[in-house]
DNA sequence: CTGGGGATGGGGCCC
DNA sequence: AGGGCCCCATCCCCA
Protein backbone atom coordinates (compact mmCIF):
# COMPACT_ATOMS: atom_id res chain seq x y z
CA UNK A 1 0.00 0.00 0.00
CA UNK A 2 1.10 3.04 -1.07
CA UNK A 3 0.99 5.28 2.01
CA UNK A 4 0.99 8.78 -0.09
CA UNK A 5 -1.69 7.90 -2.42
CA UNK A 6 -4.29 5.66 -1.14
CA UNK A 7 -3.45 5.02 1.94
CA UNK A 8 -5.28 7.38 3.84
CA UNK A 9 -7.44 5.99 6.42
CA UNK A 10 -9.78 7.63 8.52
CA UNK A 11 -9.57 6.90 12.32
CA UNK A 12 -12.52 8.20 14.50
CA UNK A 13 -12.43 8.92 17.74
CA UNK A 14 -15.70 8.78 19.11
CA UNK A 15 -15.34 10.13 22.32
CA UNK A 16 -13.56 13.23 21.12
CA UNK A 17 -16.32 15.75 20.43
CA UNK A 18 -17.86 14.95 23.87
CA UNK A 19 -14.72 15.34 25.67
CA UNK A 20 -14.39 18.52 23.40
CA UNK A 21 -17.16 20.00 25.25
CA UNK A 22 -16.73 18.81 28.68
CA UNK A 23 -13.66 20.38 28.26
CA UNK A 24 -14.55 23.15 27.42
CA UNK A 25 -17.35 23.43 30.06
CA UNK A 26 -14.67 22.42 32.71
CA UNK A 27 -12.88 25.91 31.05
CA UNK A 28 -16.44 27.69 31.34
CA UNK A 29 -16.65 26.66 35.09
CA UNK A 30 -12.87 27.88 35.71
CA UNK A 31 -13.04 30.95 33.79
CA UNK A 32 -10.17 29.90 31.54
CA UNK A 33 -10.01 31.21 27.81
CA UNK A 34 -13.33 33.07 28.36
CA UNK A 35 -13.48 35.99 26.03
CA UNK A 36 -17.21 36.09 26.71
CA UNK A 37 -18.77 38.08 29.32
CA UNK A 38 -22.90 37.39 29.15
CA UNK A 39 -24.56 39.81 32.08
CA UNK A 40 -28.19 39.30 32.88
CA UNK A 41 -29.82 41.66 35.50
CA UNK A 42 -26.84 41.68 37.61
CA UNK A 43 -25.54 38.13 36.83
CA UNK A 44 -22.41 37.54 35.06
CA UNK A 45 -21.75 34.40 33.26
CA UNK A 46 -18.03 34.38 31.49
CA UNK A 47 -18.38 31.65 28.27
CA UNK A 48 -16.59 31.85 24.73
CA UNK A 49 -17.20 33.07 21.90
CA UNK A 50 -17.12 30.72 19.78
CA UNK A 51 -19.08 28.12 21.21
CA UNK A 52 -21.88 30.47 22.06
CA UNK A 53 -21.37 31.49 18.09
CA UNK A 54 -21.58 27.70 17.12
CA UNK A 55 -24.72 27.30 19.57
CA UNK A 56 -26.40 30.81 18.64
CA UNK A 57 -27.55 32.03 15.77
CA UNK A 58 -28.17 35.58 17.51
CA UNK A 59 -24.02 35.06 18.39
CA UNK A 60 -23.43 33.86 15.06
CA UNK A 61 -24.82 36.90 13.77
CA UNK A 62 -23.77 39.31 16.23
CA UNK A 63 -19.51 38.05 16.10
CA UNK A 64 -19.71 37.81 12.45
CA UNK A 65 -19.22 34.28 12.27
CA UNK A 66 -21.93 33.46 10.06
CA UNK A 67 -20.86 35.46 6.74
CA UNK A 68 -17.39 36.24 7.61
CA UNK A 69 -17.75 39.51 8.46
CA UNK A 70 -15.54 40.62 10.96
CA UNK A 71 -17.62 42.22 13.96
CA UNK A 72 -15.78 43.96 16.37
CA UNK A 73 -16.76 41.28 19.06
CA UNK A 74 -15.13 38.94 16.95
CA UNK A 75 -11.86 40.63 16.27
CA UNK A 76 -11.09 41.63 19.64
CA UNK A 77 -8.68 40.23 21.74
CA UNK A 78 -9.95 40.56 24.98
CA UNK A 79 -13.18 39.82 27.02
CA UNK A 80 -15.94 41.04 25.58
CA UNK A 81 -19.34 41.78 27.73
CA UNK A 82 -22.43 41.05 26.19
CA UNK A 83 -25.23 42.40 28.44
CA UNK A 84 -28.28 40.16 28.19
CA UNK A 85 -31.15 41.69 30.35
CA UNK A 86 -33.77 40.53 28.06
CA UNK A 87 -33.23 37.09 28.60
CA UNK A 88 -34.19 35.84 32.38
CA UNK A 89 -30.58 34.83 34.46
CA UNK A 90 -32.54 31.01 34.87
CA UNK A 91 -32.58 30.81 31.14
CA UNK A 92 -29.97 31.93 30.79
CA UNK A 93 -27.75 29.72 32.85
CA UNK A 94 -30.01 26.97 30.97
CA UNK A 95 -29.13 28.00 27.71
CA UNK A 96 -25.44 28.27 28.91
CA UNK A 97 -25.48 24.86 30.55
CA UNK A 98 -27.07 23.61 27.45
CA UNK A 99 -24.27 24.75 25.17
CA UNK A 100 -21.71 23.35 26.98
CA UNK A 101 -23.34 20.27 27.87
CA UNK A 102 -25.87 19.07 25.43
CA UNK A 103 -28.42 18.47 28.25
CA UNK A 104 -31.09 21.19 28.72
CA UNK A 105 -32.25 21.21 32.47
CA UNK A 106 -34.91 23.62 33.48
CA UNK A 107 -37.69 23.52 35.80
CA UNK A 108 -41.17 23.03 34.13
CA UNK A 109 -42.07 26.73 35.60
CA UNK A 110 -39.04 27.91 33.57
CA UNK A 111 -39.80 26.81 30.30
CA UNK A 112 -41.63 29.98 29.05
CA UNK A 113 -38.32 31.98 29.92
CA UNK A 114 -36.12 29.34 28.36
CA UNK A 115 -37.85 29.05 25.21
CA UNK A 116 -38.06 33.23 25.09
CA UNK A 117 -34.60 33.32 25.41
CA UNK A 118 -33.94 30.77 23.20
CA UNK A 119 -35.92 32.09 20.39
CA UNK A 120 -34.43 35.40 21.28
CA UNK A 121 -30.22 33.90 20.98
CA UNK A 122 -31.74 31.65 17.94
CA UNK A 123 -31.17 28.42 19.52
CA UNK A 124 -33.74 26.85 17.67
CA UNK A 125 -33.23 22.89 18.54
CA UNK A 126 -33.87 24.64 22.11
CA UNK A 127 -37.04 26.25 21.36
CA UNK A 128 -38.51 23.84 19.16
CA UNK A 129 -37.97 21.48 22.40
CA UNK A 130 -39.88 23.50 24.76
CA UNK A 131 -42.46 24.48 22.28
CA UNK A 132 -43.53 20.50 22.20
CA UNK A 133 -43.00 20.32 26.02
CA UNK A 134 -45.09 23.33 26.65
CA UNK A 135 -47.57 22.18 24.00
CA UNK A 136 -47.77 19.01 25.38
CA UNK A 137 -47.97 19.76 28.97
CA UNK A 138 -50.71 21.91 27.94
CA UNK A 139 -53.24 19.65 26.49
CA UNK A 140 -51.85 17.09 29.79
CA UNK A 141 -52.98 19.51 31.89
CA UNK A 142 -56.44 20.17 30.15
CA UNK A 143 -56.87 16.22 30.42
CA UNK A 144 -56.18 16.67 33.63
CA UNK A 145 -58.72 19.17 34.62
CA UNK A 146 -61.07 17.55 32.94
CA UNK A 147 -60.43 14.30 34.85
CA UNK A 148 -62.02 13.60 38.28
CA UNK A 149 -59.54 11.52 39.86
CA UNK A 150 -56.87 13.72 39.01
CA UNK A 151 -57.21 15.35 42.16
CA UNK A 152 -54.55 14.44 43.68
CA UNK A 153 -52.07 14.69 41.07
CA UNK A 154 -53.28 18.26 40.19
CA UNK A 155 -52.28 18.69 43.93
CA UNK A 156 -48.74 17.76 43.52
CA UNK A 157 -48.71 19.27 40.42
CA UNK A 158 -49.09 22.94 42.48
CA UNK A 159 -47.23 21.94 44.78
CA UNK A 160 -44.68 21.52 42.31
CA UNK A 161 -45.29 25.05 40.70
CA UNK A 162 -45.32 26.56 44.45
CA UNK A 163 -41.55 24.93 44.50
CA UNK A 164 -40.96 26.05 41.46
CA UNK A 165 -42.00 29.45 41.80
CA UNK A 166 -40.17 29.76 45.21
CA UNK A 167 -37.22 28.84 43.39
CA UNK A 168 -36.95 31.20 41.00
CA UNK A 169 -34.41 34.54 41.62
CA UNK A 170 -37.00 37.44 41.87
CA UNK A 171 -36.11 39.27 38.90
CA UNK A 172 -34.90 42.40 40.26
CA UNK A 173 -32.28 41.08 42.83
CA UNK A 174 -29.39 40.02 41.52
CA UNK A 175 -28.64 36.67 40.16
CA UNK A 176 -26.40 35.13 42.57
CA UNK A 177 -23.48 32.78 41.83
CA UNK A 178 -24.92 31.03 44.83
CA UNK A 179 -28.50 30.44 45.10
CA UNK A 180 -29.88 31.56 47.74
CA UNK A 181 -31.39 28.44 50.08
CA UNK A 182 -34.90 28.58 48.81
CA UNK A 183 -33.29 28.32 45.33
CA UNK A 184 -31.80 25.57 44.79
CA UNK A 185 -31.56 25.05 41.39
CA UNK A 186 -29.03 26.34 38.74
CA UNK A 187 -26.18 27.07 39.85
CA UNK A 188 -24.10 27.70 36.36
CA UNK A 189 -20.85 26.49 38.70
CA UNK A 190 -22.33 22.92 39.24
CA UNK A 191 -23.55 21.03 36.26
CA UNK A 192 -27.06 20.79 36.27
CA UNK A 193 -29.44 17.97 37.02
CA UNK A 194 -27.92 14.69 35.93
CA UNK A 195 -24.40 16.26 35.07
CA UNK A 196 -24.03 16.87 38.69
CA UNK A 197 -25.26 14.05 40.33
CA UNK A 198 -24.34 11.30 37.92
CA UNK A 199 -21.39 9.78 39.75
CA UNK A 200 -23.42 9.83 42.67
CA UNK A 201 -25.66 7.36 41.20
CA UNK A 202 -23.40 4.74 42.52
CA UNK A 203 -25.70 2.59 44.63
CA UNK A 204 -22.20 2.39 46.74
CA UNK A 205 -23.23 5.96 47.43
CA UNK A 206 -26.60 6.07 49.57
CA UNK A 207 -26.33 9.69 49.58
CA UNK A 208 -26.93 10.17 46.26
CA UNK A 209 -30.60 9.61 46.02
CA UNK A 210 -32.52 9.88 43.04
CA UNK A 211 -32.37 12.60 40.97
CA UNK A 212 -34.95 14.76 41.43
CA UNK A 213 -33.66 15.09 44.55
CA UNK A 214 -30.71 16.44 43.77
CA UNK A 215 -31.24 19.81 44.13
CA UNK A 216 -33.89 20.59 46.69
CA UNK A 217 -35.87 17.61 47.91
CA UNK A 218 -38.77 17.71 44.97
CA UNK A 219 -38.86 15.66 42.13
CA UNK A 220 -37.33 16.77 39.13
CA UNK A 221 -39.81 19.20 37.64
CA UNK A 222 -37.94 20.39 34.49
CA UNK A 223 -37.47 18.92 32.13
CA UNK A 224 -33.57 17.67 30.35
CA UNK A 225 -33.73 17.78 26.88
CA UNK A 226 -30.63 16.35 25.60
CA UNK A 227 -29.56 18.57 22.89
CA UNK A 228 -29.09 16.77 20.24
CA UNK A 229 -29.87 19.95 17.17
CA UNK A 230 -26.74 22.10 17.64
CA UNK A 231 -23.94 19.49 18.71
CA UNK A 232 -25.44 17.12 16.69
CA UNK A 233 -22.78 18.29 14.29
CA UNK A 234 -20.10 17.42 16.83
CA UNK A 235 -21.28 14.59 17.72
CA UNK A 236 -20.33 12.20 14.84
CA UNK A 237 -20.92 9.45 16.90
CA UNK A 238 -24.12 9.80 17.05
CA UNK A 239 -26.08 6.28 16.21
CA UNK A 240 -28.74 5.53 14.53
CA UNK A 241 -31.98 4.47 16.82
CA UNK A 242 -32.14 0.81 17.10
CA UNK A 243 -35.37 -0.36 16.66
CA UNK A 244 -35.01 -1.39 20.57
CA UNK A 245 -34.68 2.26 21.21
CA UNK A 246 -37.20 3.48 19.42
CA UNK A 247 -39.90 1.00 20.44
CA UNK A 248 -39.47 1.95 24.20
CA UNK A 249 -39.31 5.51 23.32
CA UNK A 250 -42.81 4.83 21.66
CA UNK A 251 -43.98 2.76 25.02
CA UNK A 252 -42.09 5.76 27.26
CA UNK A 253 -44.40 8.47 24.95
CA UNK A 254 -47.07 6.87 26.06
CA UNK A 255 -45.90 6.98 29.34
CA UNK A 256 -44.90 10.24 29.40
CA UNK A 257 -48.26 11.42 28.20
CA UNK A 258 -49.29 9.77 31.34
CA UNK A 259 -47.24 12.27 33.26
CA UNK A 260 -46.34 10.09 35.40
CA UNK A 261 -49.24 10.36 37.40
CA UNK A 262 -50.21 7.65 40.06
CA UNK A 263 -52.79 5.75 38.51
CA UNK A 264 -52.85 6.68 34.76
CA UNK A 265 -54.35 3.88 32.14
CA UNK A 266 -51.02 1.76 32.55
CA UNK A 267 -49.79 1.02 28.98
CA UNK A 268 -49.95 -2.75 28.44
CA UNK A 269 -46.82 -4.25 28.94
CA UNK A 270 -44.86 -5.72 26.30
CA UNK A 271 -46.63 -7.90 24.57
CA UNK A 272 -48.53 -8.76 27.23
CA UNK A 273 -46.61 -11.73 27.84
CA UNK A 274 -46.41 -10.22 31.37
CA UNK A 275 -49.51 -11.64 32.46
CA UNK A 276 -50.20 -11.92 35.83
CA UNK A 277 -48.22 -9.20 36.80
CA UNK A 278 -50.11 -5.74 37.89
CA UNK A 279 -48.08 -2.37 37.72
CA UNK A 280 -48.05 -1.81 41.25
CA UNK A 281 -48.45 2.07 41.45
CA UNK A 282 -44.93 3.05 42.47
CA UNK A 283 -44.20 6.36 42.44
CA UNK A 284 -42.81 6.83 38.87
CA UNK A 285 -39.66 9.42 38.25
CA UNK A 286 -38.55 11.02 35.29
CA UNK A 287 -35.35 10.10 34.02
CA UNK A 288 -33.77 13.68 33.80
CA UNK A 289 -31.99 12.83 29.87
CA UNK A 290 -34.60 11.15 28.22
CA UNK A 291 -37.82 12.28 29.67
CA UNK A 292 -38.64 8.33 30.09
CA UNK A 293 -40.53 7.80 33.34
CA UNK A 294 -38.75 5.11 35.44
CA UNK A 295 -41.51 2.70 37.87
CA UNK A 296 -40.56 1.61 40.76
CA UNK A 297 -39.12 2.94 43.83
CA UNK A 298 -35.09 3.35 43.38
CA UNK A 299 -34.86 2.47 40.36
CA UNK A 300 -33.71 5.91 38.44
CA UNK A 301 -30.43 5.56 39.36
CA UNK A 302 -29.85 2.33 37.96
CA UNK A 303 -31.51 3.77 34.86
CA UNK A 304 -29.37 6.53 34.95
CA UNK A 305 -26.05 4.53 34.41
CA UNK A 306 -27.62 3.56 31.20
CA UNK A 307 -26.82 7.03 30.31
CA UNK A 308 -23.59 7.32 32.10
CA UNK A 309 -22.22 4.35 30.93
CA UNK A 310 -21.00 4.20 34.54
CA UNK A 311 -20.01 0.63 35.72
CA UNK A 312 -19.78 0.28 39.08
CA UNK A 313 -19.91 -3.14 39.74
CA UNK A 314 -17.14 -5.28 38.62
CA UNK A 315 -16.06 -8.59 38.68
CA UNK A 316 -13.27 -9.80 40.61
CA UNK A 317 -12.63 -12.65 38.96
CA UNK A 318 -12.02 -11.15 35.24
CA UNK A 319 -12.44 -7.51 35.69
CA UNK A 320 -15.53 -6.99 33.75
CA UNK A 321 -17.51 -4.33 34.84
CA UNK A 322 -21.63 -4.39 34.56
CA UNK A 323 -23.98 -1.55 35.67
CA UNK A 324 -25.86 -3.33 37.41
CA UNK A 325 -25.01 -5.74 41.21
CA UNK A 326 -27.46 -8.42 39.74
CA UNK A 327 -25.96 -8.90 36.61
CA UNK A 328 -22.92 -9.18 38.18
CA UNK A 329 -23.87 -11.59 40.49
CA UNK A 330 -25.45 -13.77 37.60
CA UNK A 331 -21.87 -13.04 35.67
CA UNK A 332 -20.16 -14.53 38.76
CA UNK A 333 -22.02 -17.85 37.61
CA UNK A 334 -19.61 -18.28 34.94
CA UNK A 335 -16.84 -18.22 37.11
CA UNK A 336 -17.92 -20.25 40.00
CA UNK A 337 -19.70 -22.88 37.36
CA UNK A 338 -22.61 -22.33 39.03
CA UNK A 339 -25.56 -23.06 36.80
CA UNK A 340 -28.69 -22.84 38.65
CA UNK A 341 -31.17 -24.17 35.86
CA UNK A 342 -31.11 -27.40 34.99
CA UNK A 343 -32.90 -28.93 32.15
CA UNK A 344 -34.98 -31.61 33.82
CA UNK A 345 -35.24 -33.20 30.74
CA UNK A 346 -31.74 -33.20 29.66
CA UNK A 347 -28.25 -32.96 31.43
CA UNK A 348 -27.80 -29.03 30.17
CA UNK A 349 -27.93 -26.60 32.71
CA UNK A 350 -28.28 -23.03 32.13
CA UNK A 351 -27.22 -19.48 33.52
CA UNK A 352 -30.57 -18.08 33.00
CA UNK A 353 -34.01 -19.22 33.91
CA UNK A 354 -35.10 -17.76 30.76
CA UNK A 355 -32.74 -19.60 29.75
CA UNK A 356 -33.59 -22.56 30.46
CA UNK A 357 -37.48 -21.73 29.35
CA UNK A 358 -35.94 -21.40 25.76
CA UNK A 359 -34.22 -24.77 26.14
CA UNK A 360 -37.00 -26.52 27.15
CA UNK A 361 -39.08 -25.42 24.44
CA UNK A 362 -36.82 -27.14 22.04
CA UNK A 363 -37.81 -30.59 23.78
CA UNK A 364 -41.28 -29.51 24.11
CA UNK A 365 -40.80 -28.64 20.21
CA UNK A 366 -43.46 -26.03 20.99
CA UNK A 367 -42.88 -23.59 18.41
CA UNK A 368 -45.52 -21.15 19.44
CA UNK A 369 -44.24 -18.14 16.99
CA UNK A 370 -45.22 -18.44 13.87
CA UNK A 371 -44.39 -16.26 11.24
CA UNK A 372 -47.43 -14.97 9.55
CA UNK A 373 -46.56 -14.75 5.94
CA UNK A 374 -44.36 -17.31 5.33
CA UNK A 375 -45.88 -19.39 8.31
CA UNK A 376 -42.79 -21.24 9.42
CA UNK A 377 -42.70 -21.42 13.12
CA UNK A 378 -39.99 -20.39 15.60
CA UNK A 379 -39.30 -21.85 19.47
CA UNK A 380 -38.97 -18.04 20.19
CA UNK A 381 -40.31 -14.82 19.38
CA UNK A 382 -36.62 -12.85 19.16
CA UNK A 383 -35.78 -15.41 16.15
CA UNK A 384 -39.42 -14.86 14.90
CA UNK A 385 -38.70 -11.26 14.60
CA UNK A 386 -35.14 -11.61 12.96
CA UNK A 387 -36.69 -13.81 10.74
CA UNK A 388 -39.14 -11.14 9.67
CA UNK A 389 -36.47 -8.34 9.76
CA UNK A 390 -34.54 -10.59 7.72
CA UNK A 391 -37.50 -10.54 4.72
CA UNK A 392 -36.18 -14.17 4.25
CA UNK A 393 -39.68 -15.62 4.46
CA UNK A 394 -40.40 -13.96 1.04
CA UNK A 395 -38.01 -16.00 -0.96
CA UNK A 396 -38.51 -19.38 1.29
CA UNK A 397 -42.29 -19.56 1.82
CA UNK A 398 -44.24 -21.78 -0.48
CA UNK A 399 -47.31 -22.38 0.86
CA UNK A 400 -49.64 -22.67 4.48
CA UNK A 401 -48.27 -25.69 6.31
CA UNK A 402 -51.87 -26.68 7.05
CA UNK A 403 -51.51 -30.14 7.38
CA UNK A 404 -49.46 -32.18 10.29
CA UNK A 405 -45.83 -32.29 9.14
CA UNK A 406 -44.90 -28.66 9.58
CA UNK A 407 -43.61 -27.19 12.80
CA UNK A 408 -46.00 -27.80 15.82
CA UNK A 409 -48.40 -29.80 16.90
CA UNK A 410 -51.13 -28.36 16.09
CA UNK A 411 -52.91 -26.78 12.56
CA UNK A 412 -51.72 -23.23 11.74
CA UNK A 413 -55.06 -22.18 11.30
CA UNK A 414 -57.01 -19.47 12.86
CA UNK A 415 -56.82 -19.65 16.42
CA UNK A 416 -54.69 -22.46 16.53
CA UNK A 417 -52.04 -22.87 19.22
CA UNK A 418 -49.56 -20.69 17.21
CA UNK A 419 -49.34 -17.60 19.05
CA UNK A 420 -48.54 -14.31 16.84
CA UNK A 421 -48.18 -11.84 18.98
CA UNK A 422 -49.95 -9.09 17.70
CA UNK A 423 -47.28 -6.17 17.96
CA UNK A 424 -45.80 -8.87 14.82
CA UNK A 425 -48.57 -8.40 13.18
CA UNK A 426 -48.46 -4.97 12.98
CA UNK A 427 -47.87 -3.78 9.56
CA UNK A 428 -45.82 -0.97 10.96
CA UNK A 429 -44.08 -1.06 13.86
CA UNK A 430 -44.44 1.32 16.72
CA UNK A 431 -40.81 2.23 16.14
CA UNK A 432 -41.07 3.53 12.27
CA UNK A 433 -44.97 4.34 12.62
CA UNK A 434 -45.32 7.02 15.32
CA UNK A 435 -41.74 7.89 16.23
CA UNK A 436 -41.38 9.88 13.85
CA UNK A 437 -44.59 11.78 13.48
CA UNK A 438 -43.56 14.93 11.85
CA UNK A 439 -41.05 14.23 9.40
CA UNK A 440 -41.45 10.78 8.67
CA UNK A 441 -37.78 9.17 7.37
CA UNK A 442 -37.30 8.22 4.00
CA UNK A 443 -37.43 4.85 4.69
CA UNK A 444 -34.48 2.68 2.65
CA UNK A 445 -35.01 -0.54 2.58
CA UNK A 446 -30.99 -1.03 3.07
CA UNK A 447 -30.74 1.35 6.26
CA UNK A 448 -31.80 2.99 8.85
CA UNK A 449 -34.45 5.86 8.33
CA UNK A 450 -32.94 8.98 8.00
CA UNK A 451 -33.21 11.01 11.15
CA UNK A 452 -31.43 14.15 10.54
CA UNK A 453 -32.85 16.15 7.61
CA UNK A 454 -30.43 17.36 5.50
CA UNK A 455 -32.19 20.94 4.76
CA UNK A 456 -29.75 23.19 6.99
CA UNK A 457 -32.81 25.02 7.09
CA UNK A 458 -34.49 23.14 9.59
CA UNK A 459 -32.61 23.44 11.83
CA UNK A 460 -33.76 21.34 14.49
CA UNK A 461 -34.91 17.92 14.54
CA UNK A 462 -38.69 16.48 15.79
CA UNK A 463 -38.21 16.52 19.12
CA UNK A 464 -40.31 13.63 19.29
CA UNK A 465 -36.76 11.91 17.43
CA UNK A 466 -34.78 13.25 20.15
CA UNK A 467 -34.87 10.36 22.65
CA UNK A 468 -34.59 8.11 19.59
CA UNK A 469 -30.88 9.87 18.74
CA UNK A 470 -29.37 8.24 21.71
CA UNK A 471 -26.83 10.93 22.61
CA UNK A 472 -27.23 10.21 26.01
CA UNK A 473 -25.18 7.43 25.62
CA UNK A 474 -22.46 9.54 23.51
CA UNK A 475 -21.57 12.71 24.34
CA UNK A 476 -23.61 13.05 27.65
CA UNK A 477 -21.71 10.08 29.21
CA UNK A 478 -18.60 11.02 28.45
CA UNK A 479 -19.01 14.23 30.45
CA UNK A 480 -20.06 12.05 33.68
CA UNK A 481 -17.18 9.86 32.96
CA UNK A 482 -15.15 12.85 32.89
CA UNK A 483 -16.64 14.06 36.17
CA UNK A 484 -16.05 11.24 37.97
CA UNK A 485 -12.66 11.05 37.00
CA UNK A 486 -12.77 7.86 35.30
CA UNK A 487 -11.27 6.96 32.17
CA UNK A 488 -13.42 7.59 29.24
CA UNK A 489 -16.70 6.19 29.03
CA UNK A 490 -17.31 2.65 27.75
CA UNK A 491 -18.51 2.08 24.15
CA UNK A 492 -20.25 -1.29 25.26
CA UNK A 493 -23.85 0.12 23.61
CA UNK A 494 -24.02 -1.10 20.47
CA UNK A 495 -27.19 0.39 19.29
CA UNK A 496 -26.72 -2.08 16.03
CA UNK A 497 -28.18 -1.01 12.98
CA UNK A 498 -32.47 -1.18 13.07
CA UNK A 499 -33.63 -2.81 10.20
CA UNK A 500 -36.57 -0.65 8.45
CA UNK A 501 -39.05 -2.69 9.86
CA UNK A 502 -41.90 -2.86 7.45
CA UNK A 503 -40.51 0.22 5.43
CA UNK A 504 -43.30 0.64 2.30
CA UNK A 505 -41.44 -1.56 -0.18
CA UNK A 506 -40.99 -4.50 2.01
CA UNK A 507 -44.44 -3.89 3.28
CA UNK A 508 -45.27 -4.14 0.14
CA UNK A 509 -43.73 -7.22 -0.91
CA UNK A 510 -45.61 -8.87 2.18
CA UNK A 511 -48.86 -7.84 0.98
CA UNK A 512 -48.15 -8.65 -2.60
CA UNK A 513 -47.19 -12.25 -1.49
CA UNK A 514 -49.92 -12.48 0.95
CA UNK A 515 -52.18 -11.82 -1.56
CA UNK A 516 -50.38 -14.29 -3.74
CA UNK A 517 -50.86 -16.77 -1.20
CA UNK A 518 -54.45 -16.49 -1.05
CA UNK A 519 -55.15 -17.21 -4.28
CA UNK A 520 -52.99 -20.08 -4.30
CA UNK A 521 -53.94 -21.48 -1.38
CA UNK A 522 -57.68 -21.08 -2.73
CA UNK A 523 -56.26 -23.77 -5.54
CA UNK A 524 -55.10 -25.77 -3.20
CA UNK A 525 -58.21 -26.32 -1.97
CA UNK A 526 -60.11 -26.99 -4.77
CA UNK A 527 -56.88 -29.85 -5.53
CA UNK A 528 -57.88 -31.28 -2.10
CA UNK A 529 -60.99 -31.77 -3.07
CA UNK A 530 -60.76 -32.97 -6.10
C1' DC B 1 -30.49 -18.18 7.60
C1' DT B 2 -31.28 -20.53 11.85
C1' DG B 3 -30.48 -22.26 16.55
C1' DG B 4 -28.67 -21.32 20.77
C1' DG B 5 -26.29 -18.91 24.56
C1' DG B 6 -25.40 -14.75 26.70
C1' DA B 7 -26.00 -9.69 27.70
C1' DT B 8 -28.78 -5.73 28.72
C1' DG B 9 -32.44 -2.78 30.32
C1' DG B 10 -37.00 -2.32 32.44
C1' DG B 11 -40.65 -3.61 35.62
C1' DG B 12 -42.77 -6.22 39.60
C1' DC B 13 -42.46 -8.06 44.12
C1' DC B 14 -40.60 -8.14 48.46
C1' DC B 15 -37.78 -6.84 52.42
C1' DA C 1 -37.61 5.06 49.64
C1' DG C 2 -33.92 2.15 48.42
C1' DG C 3 -32.24 -2.02 47.02
C1' DG C 4 -32.14 -7.13 46.02
C1' DC C 5 -33.97 -10.51 43.32
C1' DC C 6 -36.49 -12.20 39.72
C1' DC C 7 -38.75 -12.32 35.19
C1' DC C 8 -39.42 -10.54 30.65
C1' DA C 9 -38.37 -8.63 26.06
C1' DT C 10 -34.97 -7.73 23.10
C1' DC C 11 -30.61 -7.65 21.16
C1' DC C 12 -25.94 -9.41 19.91
C1' DC C 13 -22.82 -12.88 18.77
C1' DC C 14 -21.31 -17.27 17.29
C1' DA C 15 -21.55 -21.86 15.32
Amino acid sequence: MSPGEDGLIGIPFPEHSSELLSCLNAQRRAGLLCDLTLTSRGARYPTHRSVMAAVSLYFRKLFGAEEGEAADFGTGGGCSVCQLDCVAPDALDALLEFAYTATLTIRSSGMREVLKAAQLLGIQCVADACRDILGEREEEEEERDHAGEAERVSRRKKDRRHISKSGLPHPQSPRPHSPSPSSPPLDYRQPHAATSSSPEYDEHSPAAGQNGDQQGGSRVTGAAVNGGGMHRGLGETLSAPTPEDGLSEEEDRGEYRDGGSAAPPVPPERGGAVGGRKRKSQTPQQCPVCQKIIHGAGKLPRHMRTHTGEKPFQCSACGVRFTRNDKLKIHMRKHTGERPYPCPDCPARFLHSYDLKNHRSLHSGARPFECPLCHKAFAREDHLQRHRKGHSCLELRTRRPRRGPGPGPGEGGGSGPHRVPPSLLDPLPLAHSSAFPRSPPQANSSGPPLLFPHDPDSASIPYHALPLLTPHRLAYASHLWRGMGLPGGTTGETGGPPSPLGSPPTQARWEQAENGEEEEEEEEEEEEEE
